[in-house]
DNA sequence: TATTGTTATACTCTATAACTATA
DNA sequence: TATAGTTATAGAGTATAACAATA
């Protein structure tokens, strides 16, 4: 690897790869549940904020708010959100799990939470938080400027 | 985020975060070259594995052989790359850059380098060491086992 | 028979932008 | 005018499987 020498650049090289490796994983995982990655994010962010628009949605998800049209419209047909109206807003949807919604992701959620757990108990209870502290860091770094 | 409450699931989706915010900044410094992320990555490994047949290079990229199929026709299509023949057996394809392939990846890796290394800056060289540590040990735990 | 590459299908996700109905 | 959501288009990536040529 000619041009590659820094920690850096390694490092986020090896980033690509976990993270590669763990969402196949963790597809696989969730494929049990007839969910995707990105619906399943989706139900867990409703899960955590019920009732909220698909805008606040979108931005949280950072998507557009026509690819989350489309994903509110594949899980609906699921039968597991539904579309509310805001009552102070006529434009505006208000988004919430069905009691279906909520089963699912009341099994799936800590089903995947071990899951992952499982993937990362490679790593003792203290580098997992060292882990945590330096992508927080980077997290940050990238909220802070747009580089 | 009632149910979650252990660093090494905390860690995950930090990682989740920082792998999709990289990625987006990535696609859009690549897209000054006219390369997609995947089609980044078969530049960088024909760069450094030249003459490789496309069964070796789906392999290294964990996809299917009918994808690299697909991912090498798109390249091709822009005259980066080609296929040869494999002297021994007459199934296989050797890839191979042509020299508008090489002349843009010597450009464009660099660059893609600098602009890595300008992301992780928001950490100490020794902090970035140890992330790489972390995610070698999470790497390799991976290979060794299939959970 | 097994393997390399090709082709075809179908689905999810993404970006982008025009469109509507409200505000 | 601006915003929330919808719709349409186009492209990339993925999985899967059937197929041809060759081993």
């Amino acid at each position: 690897m000619s041009g590659i020498r820094h920690a850096g650049l390694l490092a986020w090289l090896h980033l690509i790869k976990v993270n590669d490796k763990m969402q196949r994983k963790a597809t696989a995982q969730l494929a049990a549940y007839g969910l995707t990655l990105a619906q399943f994010d989706v139900l867990v962010q409703l899960h955590l904020a019920p009732g909220i628009t698909q805008q606040e949605l979108a931005e949280r998800m950072l998507v557009s708010k026509g690819n989350v049209c489309g994903l509110i419209d594949r899980i609906a047909a699921h039968g597991w959100v539904e579309r509310g109206c805001h009552p102070e807003d006529r434009r505006a949807n208000l988004l919430n799990l069905t009691a279906a919604g909520r089963e699912l992701i009341e099994e799936a959620l800590p089903a995947h939470e071990e899951f992952v757990q499982r993937q990362m108990a490679a790593l003792s209870d203290g580098d997992q938080r060292v882990l945590l502290a330096l992508l927080r860091e980077l997290d940050r770094s990238f909220s802070r400027c747009e580089h």
